[in-house]
RNA sequence: CGGGAGGUAGUUCAGCCCGGUAGAAUACGUGGUUUGGGACCACGGGGUCGCAGGUUCGAAUCCUGUCCUCCCGACCA
């Protein structure tokens, strides 16, 4: 990343948005707060949302899918809820259009179509899926339920940015419905972990993993786990949260259930998501100015052949042939590659362009390499060139693949913990947000004021209190008053 | 909703101050030469200058209104 960047936020803005419509993922559309995804793009979150999805299966859930509309009504029920989504629905009001008598080829609302009751779109689909669990939940032998829906939802913000902040994204939505408060809090904690299992060890991105503060919990949820990821610009990013939602949407949508003792109780519950904004952090926590860096375990391309072509039809053929071996063998090896022997660009220019698109390993074969039995083997991350036997090559590039996979990470890991600081007084937990920016561990007197404070007059919030972190006593930066744990801050997306 | 910058070719933009034939780069098409870090030559297609009024012999350019986009704030479980 350049020092421009990191100096102003506009330039960053720039920066993040060059990456990912260059990066090919994805692109402006005609639709206000929308965006295009492209097939890169798109291919990158199929590969995402796979091994989501096989963690999900793994750990005893199923997919269902539940209406876009939900009914004004239903949304009203849980008054948090309510009152924490209002701000940002798209509402459905008529179902039918109409020639405009005055005005040819124009098209108008059917006044008479009106419906009776408002259509919601989906912000997050607690209010449907509670509204069909009562259906479905009679006994304590309908429990629990485990159940995560892949979609799409619409919040209206003011203010859109691709991948991070969409008018329309696409996500995962889990919804839990237990007997026991024990049980739901346990699956709250288990899918947070598969969250921060799956940034880490795919996306290469380490996070905090931590419990939101009051005033950040999602509307209707008694706790809100989270995990939160380090940016390159020193800001924050929410990379998933999982709520423990105790029974409020049991008791808004009256689901009871009998226990073994004969006994109506109200289901305990927990929502869970994650969003296209990951795609988002992976841009913003790896890339560098020559595009986007890509981890090969989630890369929609791993590896890109690129021939030197030569006038010579024989020594042409030789690389032709020798490509083509190579992508059997890597393909047998289940690595996914191209051969980009596209004659209307040459290699300096296709260099670039998979550079751009963020392809973890380039492979350049040219006549060159051909009599000295090798071929340069460039890794994106570093940028590193090697010229490698040709014999045993897929081994090499299997290796490299998953090297390249573990220096992400670190370097990641490195740079979050280079620009975590420690602070223990104001003076200090000012300068360290202005100058160094990054995760800042200090301790708060555990109110909603002082965070309000702290967040007006530094713009700074409490991303997180940390799962499992040390108890220490301190006093509150800013009122002095005694706390035993510290939190994390930062400014935040 | 406040502050700022913009809307001219598919894209990025120049031209506007000082009114007079609609421009460049890039992309696209055809042909050729090329190919080890974003090639070159030739020819070609492509724009009612955001929209609506006004001033003028004449408006991309001046005036008025209006719509839209982007950036920064506000907002954002």
């Amino acid at each position: 990343m350049s020092k421009e960047i990191t100096s102003r936020e506009q330039d960053y803005s720039q920066w993040y948005n060059d990456l990912v419509i260059k990066g090919g993922l994805a692109d402006y559309s005609a639709v206000r707060g929308c965006m295009v995804i492209k097939p890169h793009g798109y291919a990158l979150w199929e590969n995402m949302r796979d091994q989501m999805d096989r963690m999900f299966k793994e750990t005893g859930h199923q997919n269902a899918y539940f209406p876009l509309f939900v009914p004004k009504s239903f949304l009203e029920k849980e008054e948090g809820h309510a009152e924490g989504f209002a701000k940002e629905c798209a509402v459905v009001t008529h179902y039918r259009l109409k020639a405009d008598t005055t005005s040819k080829g124009k098209l108008i609302v059917d006044p008479e179509a009106k419906l009776e009751e408002e259509l919601i779109i989906r912000p997050t689909s607690e209010a449907i899926i509670w509204n069909t669990y009562k259906d479905w939940i009679q006994s304590y032998r309908d429990l629990p339920i485990l159940i995560n829906q892949w979609a799409n939802v619409v919040r209206w913000e003011m203010r859109t940015r691709l991948f991070l902040r969409t008018a329309e994204f696409l996500w995962q939505e889990g919804h839990t419905a237990h007997a026991t408060k024990e049980e739901a809090v346990e699956e709250a904690e288990k899918m947070l972990e598969v969250y921060a299992t799956f940034a880490e060890q795919y996306m290469a991105l380490p996070v905090i993993r931590g419990l939101k503060t009051e005033s950040e919990r999602f509307a209707g949820a008694e706790d809100t786990y989270c995990i939160e990821a380090l940016m390159q610009d020193g800001k924050a990013l929410q990379a998933g949260t999982s709520h423990f939602l105790g029974q409020n949407f049991a008791k808004a949508f009256d689901v009871k259930f009998l226990n073994k003792d004969n006994q109506q109780e109200y289901v305990w519950a927990t929502s869970w998501g994650t969003s296209t904004r990951l795609i988002g952090a992976l841009v913003m926590a790896h890339s560098d100015d020559d595009g986007l860096i890509l981890p090969p375990k989630i890369a929609p391309l791993q590896v890109v052949i690129v021939p030197i072509s030569n006038k010579d039809a024989e020594a042409q053929k030789k690389i032709n042939d020798k490509a083509q071996q190579l992508i059997k063998e890597l393909k047998a090896a289940n690595v996914s590659v191209k051969f980009d022997d596209n004659d209307s660009n040459r290699p300096g220019w296709k260099f670039a362009e998979y550079e751009m698109k963020g392809v973890p390993v380039r492979i350049a074969l040219g006549a060159r390499d051909i009599e000295n039995n090798v071929a340069e083997v460039v890794r994106r991350d570093t940028k590193a060139k090697n010229s490698v036997s040709l014999d045993g090559l897929t081994n090499y590039i299997l290796n490299l693949l998953n090297e390249i996979q573990e220096a992400m990470f670190n370097k990641a890991k490195a740079y979050q913990e280079q620009h975590t600081t420690k602070v223990d007084s104001w003076d200090e937990f000012e300068k360290t947000l202005d100058e160094k920016a990054g995760f800042v561990y200090a301790h708060w007197d555990g109110t909603a004021e002082t965070e309000e404070a702290i967040k007006e007059k530094t713009k700074a919030t409490i991303r997180c209190i940390p799962l499992n972190a040390e108890q220490e006593n301190g006093k509150c930066i800013l009122t002095g008053k005694p706390s035993k744990q510290r939190v994390l801050f930062a400014r935040a997306y």
